[in-house]
DNA sequence: GCTACATTGTGCATGCGCGCGCAATCACAG
DNA sequence: CTGTGATTGCGCGCGCATGCACAATGTAGC
């Protein structure tokens, strides 16, 4: 198979998921490189070239039909079916992430609720009870999730990780500022504000006005 | 000078700056570009090659003085001195990053939040008092923050980020899961879990065992 | 049905990031 | 002070992503 797709390809077609369903709930039929482009910054060469990979979805003469294009795309990334997630840490972030409406339109449930303070377990967030991290092993043996949410603290993170990749998690959201080990067969993405406000800083940096 | 630094160089430095931050508590002297990659899951060679970009900070023989070379990236990524946020957005999210506890340390101070919603206003949540959005001009001059957080519904993104733009912010750490317009010397860097969410999908979606 | 026009799909060249490999350099032991 | 061992700094080539340019192809108008 074509397995040899550049994973920054990957990555960008999530972005224009979401720019078409944007477009498609505005009624829009269809849409151009050129006009997709200038809403994500990208070239349109680009984004033609990306899609090229994987078939032929455009029109000459006319662009790309939103729905068709839409529906492709979520074969492509293997969103069409819904995705069991688990979190882990039910503490700020971790409510925040459990009440946010994000994640289901697009087809992500959150199944199981995990976290080690006595005070948390037994909770109910958002509809979801939450359970002690001690028996996340045998609780995944009935709730299959193959994704996990990571929002400990970065000292348990590691130790968190492992255990979902032990229970068969073959995908990671990992919060915690650490760089977490995973096997080969198993995908993991962090998402670090500080790390990306310490690069923009570079940048800015010159521009005067200390307070 | 030397403005041919690659941005991808930039974004690795803040992963660097996290891990000797923690060789540092541990009380480690030295650290040689092997062990950092390892732990990085980055080769040694491009952490070498990236700290060449700026100088030459290590002992051959040895490796890099872990204090030393902290102070260097800090100096290097514009994080010595401290820098002011303002958030925008005071809703679920919004909440859990005032009352993030990973800032701070790092130099990084949210000295002022706003909110449309009349409910919101005037409350106070981590000992900062939530403005509203009307006087986010006027407040600026005062505050005069040169970073901005969005975490308002996609719907008012655009807006809240050329009100910031407008009122001097330099760089924007945006959760709100549109692709904003900037101009040129302003540096926006999204966060968005569903994008991450998608793009791994694509790799484990033929791994078994659907609900 | 035919012509004019717009836009895709892609071969190809350019440029850039990555990592190899080695000489230069430093620490340390004897 | 000299030799040994380790690790950096960096020149260089390779590979890959990016974007140009054009032929292929479909649309729409007449
Ligand atoms: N709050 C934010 O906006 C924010 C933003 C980015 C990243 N983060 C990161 O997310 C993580 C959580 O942040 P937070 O603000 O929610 O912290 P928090 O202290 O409010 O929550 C952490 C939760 O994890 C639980 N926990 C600790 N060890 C555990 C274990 N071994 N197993 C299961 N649960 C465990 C704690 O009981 C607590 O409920 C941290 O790593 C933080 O750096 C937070
Ligand atoms: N909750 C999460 O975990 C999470 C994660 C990732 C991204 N996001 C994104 O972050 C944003 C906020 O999410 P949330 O869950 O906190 O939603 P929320 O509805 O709880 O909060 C949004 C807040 O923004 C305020 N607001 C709306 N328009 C405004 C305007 N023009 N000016 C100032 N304030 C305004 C609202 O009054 C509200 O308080 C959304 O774009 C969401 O997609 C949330």
């Amino acid at each position: 198979m074509a397995l040899e797709i550049p994973e920054v390809v990957i990555d960008r077609l999530p972005i224009y998921v979401r720019a078409l369903t944007v477009l498609e709930r505005q009624g829009r039929d269809v849409v151009n490189s050129q006009e997709l482009g200038g809403k994500l910054g990208v070239t349109p060469a680009q984004i033609r070239k990306d899609l090229s990979y994987f078939g032929r979805f455009g029109k000459q003469g006319r662009g790309y039909n939103v729905k068709r294009l839409l529906e492709e795309l979520h074969q492509i990334l293997g969103i069409t079916r819904e995705w069991s997630m688990v979190l882990v840490g039910v503490g700020q972030l971790g409510r925040a992430i459990l009440g946010y409406g994000g994640f289901a339109p697009q087809g992500f449930r959150i199944v199981g609720a995990f976290d080690v303070d006595s005070a948390a377990v037994g909770e109910r967030v958002d509809g979801l009870e939450v359970k002690s991290i001690d028996v996340l092993p045998e609780e995944m043996r009935q709730l299959r999730a193959q994704l996990g949410i990571v929002a400990v603290p970065a000292a348990s993170a590691q130790q968190v990780i492992d255990m979902l990749v032990e229970s068969g998690v073959k995908a990671i959201l990992n919060y915690a500022p650490i760089a977490a080990h995973v096997p080969p067969d198993v995908r993991i993405k962090d998402i670090d504000p500080v790390l990306a406000l310490q690069s923009m800083t570079f940048y800015i940096k010159e521009s005067g006005a200390a307070p």
